[in-house]
Order: structure tokens, then C-alpha cells, then sequence
DNA sequence: TGAACGTTACGAATAGCTTCGTAGCAAATA
DNA sequence: TATTTGCTACGAAGCTATTCGTAACGTTCA
């Protein structure tokens, strides 16, 4: 109820969403400097650009003193979670276990990792009943 | 040395390439019967799409007769970990394991599925060594 | 004050994606 | 053979994403 109006990021717009995330509400002039230590981008781009994620709703904009500041909308994870959905239906037919092992089978991980995953999954393990719950807890940090 | 000039599908061409991963080589006619199941869509319009694939060199068209067979020119996996590691780094700046955590964690998962899941990440473990190797083997069924 | 600077707003050009109409041709059929 | 059917090719329109130039305006400072 809360999550429907807020389009999908593009890749440009997910590349600003993630100096936002990192470093926190920023002005344009930090954004775009982050981003000119990755490549070529012109002031005036990531200016509009904000803008654009401002009417869009993606961000959220402080505009009580001159220099307006910025912040995303939706927290990381949110976001985060709503591409990887869409990712589940564009290419994998909706399945998270295939995106998984395609995830985890084609790239370099390192023992750690792998003990970290393993922990998630004795986490959700314990959750996860034999029959599906009507009350099943929700939100834990 | 193969892939680099294969050009990321984008989410139409997702959905040919995803009847043509299901049902293998398919005339225009039946992929857009397909897509017909799921939304409204005109045959001219699967027909472009077809060409441009074909153009960019996703599709491989088997043109002898007059009506022509279009199949994939990478093979699902392939593809499927090419879009993994875009969101990898568009969203997930890198980290394969904010990526798996998300989509295991946000996400109804069988128990069954997560069996699954801790059995490759077995399999990964008897291949990990301590330190990397050169000769990882590749390429099994 | 007035010049230089930083910031926002806006318009426009370009490119790519998506969709579909129309034309032309070949094959099947009556 | 004449008609109908089905297929490919092509062009174009509409939309979105991306990029940047220019203008307007407030602030700073010499």
C-alpha cells in the first residue's frame, strides 16, 4: 500500500541512489563530484538528473536553504529488494533459487561469504515452518 | 573473448528470450502466441523485435526457409549472470552477498529450496580452496 | 557597488526502446 | 489462373533516458 507510486530507478538514477545511500543526504555538488571520480559527467547532468528523481519521487529534497539537499525516498534495502524482483520475473522466470545459484555458481566467493549465506539460511530455517503460518513475524533488524 | 560484443537484452527482449529458452527455436508466429498468453501484443511488433535481436546478435535466425527460426545466441546462463552482475554493480555495488541475502531474506523460500541452496553451497565449499587456484574446472552439466 | 562565482531552472538535442501500419512477395487454395 | 492467406521488410511515431547549454538569480568579496 505504501510502495506503488515510486517508479523503478533507471541505471543512472541507481548510480546517484548509491553515493545517497552511502554517504547520506548530499548536495548535488558532492553527488556529482562522487560520481566525476568514476567517469566524465557534467554538473548541470546530475543536477537535472536529481531533479528528474525529485518529481519522480525516487528522492526527497531539502530546498529550505539555497543549496537544496538530497536523500533517497526508499531505504536500500527497499529498493534493492524491488530490483530483484523485477530481475526474478524479467530473466529467471521468477524463480529466486535459480538466481541464486546463478548468483553464487558463476563468480569467486570466498569461504566467508559462504559461511555468512549459510548463516542466513539457518536464520530463515528457523522460520520457516513445515505449514505455512497465518502470523508469521515480521521487521527484524 | 566470445561475449563481449553481445549487447544486454533489454526487458522485451527478456520475455522472446525467455519463450525461447522454454520452448527452444521458435518461429515469430509462435512467440508471439506466447507472449499473446501474458499480454496484448501485435505480431509485427514480435516480428521487429525478432529482427532487432537479430541485428544485435542475441538471436540467431535460421532464415532457409521462408519462415524463418529464431533461437538464442547465448545460452540462458550465460545471459542470466551477464544481468546478474549488471545489477550486481548498478544496485548492489558489488557485493554478490547483499544481493543473495536479499533475495533469500525478503522472500518466501521452501524449505526445500533452501536444501537446495545449502547444497551448492557445499559443492562451492569442496572447491574453495584457502588460496585461489589457476585451474578451476569448468563447464559441468 | 560591481564583478565573479555557485546554484537552480529550463529547454533542447540525441539516442534507444516499443509499437504498429503498410507494402511487397510467396505459397496455398479455390 | 485469380484470390486469399501468411510471412518478412521497412518506416515512422511516441515515449523515455541521458546529456548539456543557457539563463536567471542570489552570495561573496574585492
Amino acid at each position: 500500500m505504501t510502495k506503488k507510486n515510486i517508479p523503478r530507478p533507471t541505471e543512472s538514477e541507481l548510480e546517484i541512489l548509491q553515493v545517497l545511500w552511502q554517504h547520506g543526504p548530499s548536495t548535488v555538488r558532492f553527488v556529482n563530484d562522487e560520481l566525476s571520480k568514476r567517469r566524465d559527467v557534467g554538473y548541470t547532468t546530475t543536477l537535472k538528473l536529481l531533479q528528474l528523481m525529485h518529481e519522480k519521487g525516487i528522492v526527497v529534497r531539502d530546498d529550505s536553504s539555497r543549496t537544496h539537499v538530497y536523500r533517497p525516498a526508499l531505504r536500500e534495502q527497499e529498493t534493492q529488494g524491488q530490483l530483484i524482483d523485477r530481475l526474478l520475473e524479467a530473466a529467471f522466470g521468477g524463480s529466486a533459487l535459480k538466481l541464486v545459484q546463478q548468483a553464487l555458481g558463476n563468480r569467486r566467493t570466498t569461504r566467508e561469504e559462504l559461511d555468512q549465506i549459510r548463516n542466513l539460511l539457518d536464520n530463515i530455517d528457523d522460520q520457516t515452518p513445515a505449514k505455512p503460518a497465518t502470523d508469521a513475524p515480521d521487521e527484524l533488524a
